[in-house]
DNA sequence: TCGTTATTTCTATATTTCTAGAAATATAGT
DNA sequence: ACTATATTTCTAGAAATATAGAAATAACGA
């Protein structure tokens, strides 16, 4: 994951409602929910949902998918993965290790 | 780590200038780097800089402490783990395991 | 005290994001 | 074709963010 892609699934993540919608999709597992069905839980009208789910779709970070007359969405494991994999290994070398923050290896370590 | 503070450390992070600075503040170690050192590696005018670090603050990922006439800047190991720890855990259960995906344990998750 | 360096705060402008109602689109059933 | 359901797109106003120059603040040295 290249930085632009990691700063556009952070700045998705990086919102109240948007967390709470990824968050239950999550829940959901792979089956995933349909809009409506997040609509529901959350209580956010129409518009807005939408609004948002388009965030976290253009962020990699959900998948929609017409099933029907719904639409199904579903969290993308594989870029929040990559996501976490960024944070901790090209972002934010060192911040890993629980054991030993001191002890950051700053060797060849690309600017 | 809470939602709100979740939010607003990923909101911190999904800017691409703010990423830069933030990895180049792991990148320098817990020596941390001068706010002028970071304007001459990254070249963002001073009061750019300045609201952009203030930022990285305000979420808590960067400590910002004065020594004589410069004032030092830290990245906060622990908040990076705590907003790691929280995508892994709290937010996105069942991200984690490499192996599988499709197992995701619902039982007894909140909602 | 004065001048220099380091950084922030002030100020203004441009742009983006948030919110949600209303209208439009897509699909299915009758 | 008509109706109901599901969801998006359009629209617009309000709020937040980004950018950066200019002025202000803080600290050091002479």
């Amino acid at each position: 994951m290249n930085d632009p892609d990691a700063a556009r699934a952070l700045d998705a993540l990086g919102n109240v409602k948007r967390l709470a919608i990824y968050r239950l999709l999550v829940r959901a597992g792979d089956g995933g929910l349909a809009v409506g069905d997040v609509q529901r839980a959350l209580g956010f009208p129409a518009s807005t949902l939408s609004h948002h789910l388009a965030w976290l779709g253009r962020a990699g970070l959900v998948a929609q998918e017409r099933h029907g007359r719904e639409i199904r969405c579903r969290a993308d494991y594989a870029v929040m993965h990559a996501l976490v994999g960024y944070l901790t290994d090209s972002c934010c070398v060192g911040v890993r290790p629980a054991a030993n923050d001191a002890a950051i290896d700053l060797a060849g370590v690309p600017a």
